[in-house]
DNA sequence: AGCCAGGACTGAG
DNA sequence: CTCAGTCATGGC
């Protein structure tokens, strides 16, 4: 099936999903989020974030001001929370300094490789900031993408992480919106149905 | 019990 | 550049 058309079947099946999803509508819990979900259940993520908001921990500046031992409760639910309080101030510095002095690239690009500079941030921790924190038009490639992407497009799934990410955004043209939601629909149709183990039902309905 | 979850870093070859 | 080892929790 062609990239474009798994996306209209998804948009007809599921309709827009509203993501990236947050409680506060704040731009750093989008971050906390990419930071903190991965190789981690999103259930997870939401505990962790839950206890930030809950102590009034949401913001770049209050992240710097908390003791790590104190950070790393916080967010042990969504586990290697050793690591990921480091990755979360490390973070909140660029968010600051980004602020601090108005250096904020208005080149997407050049943005994305300021971001992956940081320890703890990836390829696709980056494009999901860029894209559903900074509504940059970056297509986000992950594990689901991945594995939609070797059963139901005939793509490569183990292919280089830019190499996907070319595929699908020359493909889609440039909107972002179509991004963010075509994202959002591959993660719910493998919660869903196309699970690790096999397809489920839904799969086989709509791609046979 | 073991597998899985919206990865990234490090060191070795 | 590719690959294994490491990091950790909670649900099923």
């Amino acid at each position: 099936m062609p990239v474009q058309k798994l996306y209209n079947t998804l948009f007809e099946h599921y309709g827009p999903q509203h993501w990236w999803p947050c409680q506060t509508g704040k731009r750093w819990e989008i971050i906390t989020g990419a930071v903190l979900t991965q190789n981690t259940a999103w259930t997870n993520v939401e505990k962790a974030i839950s206890n930030l908001i809950a102590v009034d921990i949401m913001s770049p500046e209050k992240v710097l001001a908390v003791p790590d031992s104190e950070l790393q409760e916080l967010i042990r639910p969504a586990g290697f929370f050793t690591q990921k309080s480091a990755y979360l101030k490390e973070m909140a510095q660029f968010i600051r300094e980004q602020e601090k002095h108005f250096i904020m690239s208005d080149d997407v690009w050049d943005l994305r490789n300021q971001l992956l500079a940081r320890k703890g941030v990836g390829r696709e921790t980056a494009d999901s900031i860029l894209l559903y924190a900074f509504d940059k038009p970056v297509f986000v490639i992950d594990a689901y993408t991945r594995r939609v992407g070797e059963r139901h497009l005939g793509l490569n799934g183990k292919a280089a992480y830019d190499v996907l990410q070319k595929i699908f955004m020359d493909a889609l043209g440039t909107d972002r919106k179509v991004y963010n939601e075509y994202h959002a629909l591959i993660v719910r149709l493998c919660k869903e149905s196309c699970k690790k183990s096999q397809c489920g039902t839904l799969c086989k309905e709509l791609f046979s």
